[in-house]
DNA sequence: GTCTATAGCGGGATAGAC
DNA sequence: GTCTATCCCGCTATAGAC
């Protein structure tokens, strides 16, 4: 539906209502605290969107898009190993959540505020995401780095990570890197913790 | 401060509020359907609360309070064995927050949303409720049944089981306790999954 | 303790000029 | 594409009768 809305300009007020959605939510985000944001009149940005939902549908397409892609591409580039994937999967998803820090945790946190349409028209690009997830668990499960149902493994991995937004400290001493290496070390055997993905090899 | 005010009749509306504040969310839940809820019309509702802040704050007060003193008397009264205590503190978790599905779960997820003095004067109880984890979580790591950093795993776990509030489905198969125990089987060493806190032995 | 009535505000969204 | 001006609505909270 928006392959042919993506204007450049549209793109950037996404952006910035990223922003505004992850700091104050989506309820208490105002038209106006938007189009402030922007540098515009709030009468100004209904030439853009239609209604504040569509605002919130274009930050969450954006969002899932996002993670989407650098997901796959980290998986693309990295060793092809269980713990690698894993890994490589974690670190991708940490990344757009605590470095960007914008659409895609929008897209995790204000998912419930969307309006059923949207929902429906939205919900492949969250399965496609999730089920690259489900993918990686499953190599990981067979060959034995880790146990249990793959689908709570699955949600319980993901639940972790996303989780992190609410207490990971940008200031502090850990990268999500760290914090990626950190989780795969618990859920899988002792010995198999994976170094960071081959820079000093 | 609350310990005076705490009439049965306060208790039975900060009950009622919980369930519509996980529903809908706190921003979304007005003051009129509240009243509705309690069989009352939305000004009397002010003779019980000085304002709506006030009704976020007593419900996430007693969701953690409750959370609190059932975790407590998990351990109490199971195995003194770290895989045990862990599994306790787990399910009941798990279960104020999936069973109930009210307070605890407010108390999650609204915190954000108190104002500045009663985020003060609630974070004590919070704190309290972390340290209990902690506390759980590090008597496993001194029996080596989990490794990792104390502070990171602590916050990975109680993040994985927040964030069943999101995919649990009550109608399904699953209890909260057979959640409790694939998490910590996840978490511990392949042949250290508890079972079942000591029924059938 | 609950009611009715309403004040007062701020929200989302529209119209039409530029 | 942005502005000004404004409509209309629903929200929180209050006042005073019962």
């Amino acid at each position: 539906m928006n392959v042919v809305n993506e204007s450049p300009r549209r793109k950037e007020l996404t952006r910035l209502a990223a922003q505004l959605f992850v700091q104050e939510g989506f309820d208490r985000t105002t038209v106006r605290m938007l189009a402030q944001e922007m540098g515009i009149k709030s009468g100004s940005l209904f030439h853009h969107f239609r209604d504040k939902q569509e605002i919130l549908a274009a930050v969450i397409e954006e969002g899932t898009e996002n993670a989407l892609q650098i997901a796959r591409s980290a998986l693309a580039s990295c060793d092809n190993t269980p713990q690698a994937r894993l890994h490589a999967m974690a670190r991708a998803h940490l990344e757009t959540l605590l470095t960007d820090r914008n659409a895609h945790v929008v897209a995790l946190y204000e998912w419930r505020r969307l309006d059923p349409d949207a929902r429906d028209h939205l919900s492949h690009l969250r399965d496609a995401y999730e089920a690259l997830w489900e993918q990686v668990i499953d190599e990981a499960l067979a060959a034995g780095l880790i146990q249990g149902d793959r689908f709570l493994v699955s949600r319980f991995v993901m639940g972790a990570l996303n989780w992190t937004v609410r207490w990971y400290d940008p200031e502090g001493p850990r990268k999500p890197e760290d914090l990626a290496r950190e989780l795969i070390g618990m859920i899988t055997s002792p010995r198999a913790v994976p170094a960071a993905p081959s820079t000093i090899v």
